[in-house]
DNA sequence: GCAATATTTAGAAATTTGTCTAAATATCTA
DNA sequence: TAGATATTTAGACAAATTTCTAAATATTGC
């Protein structure tokens, strides 16, 4: 997992929006952006960031390229960040 | 907690040296920059952008400046992460 | 108080990032 | 095939970030 490419990814506002966004399912470029006031060109750029740190799935559908969550990642990103802490090894403290 | 501070801190792999550095115990700015390849300066810089998202501590002793790890973030953090990904609520699956 | 050491602040230069417009590519439908 | 819609790519530009040097501030010990 590329570490830098995730947490540079997760820095942005508007990459963590549409994550959020994505949490109610699978949607089109179009769709997605619909909720920002940002060009589909800018929108286009920040799906290539998250894509290159592989936090979403693209898939073409017709006309339409339809974005998803990578869920995969959740228990490596977890890891990453609880790396970062002591006694982030074997189920932390205070759990 | 600054969500957005947080995540920008982390951005950058120097800062996230940092934290890891800083895993082994409180350390004085000089002795932690020692592990960098960059002035003291930009050491400092970085060290501002960690305080300022509050993930590390500051404590004057005498001539130094003793830094350490602010632990009590990690559980907010893993939070911020976690609720970026659906079935982050209640122990999410693949566990 | 003065010199030495540790760290930060100020200001500037170089790089990266986010955004835009314009143009290119892909797919659908008439 | 041509036109319409959806999305990306290319190139430019402004804002933010990282780094540097030089100077300022704080503390120690003589």
């Amino acid at each position: 997992m590329k570490q830098q490419e995730v947490f540079r990814a997760l820095a942005d506002p508007t990459r963590r929006a549409i994550l959020k966004r994505l949490q109610g399912g699978a949607m089109s470029a179009g769709e997605l952006g619909a909720a920002f006031d940002i060009t589909p060109a800018s929108l286009s750029h920040h799906f290539a960031v998250l894509k290159q740190a592989d936090l979403v799935r693209t898939e073409r559908r017709g006309q339409y390229i339809v974005y998803s969550l990578n869920s995969t990642v959740v228990e490596d990103l977890a890891r990453m960040v609880l790396d970062l802490f002591p006694s982030g090894g074997a189920r932390g403290g205070k759990r």
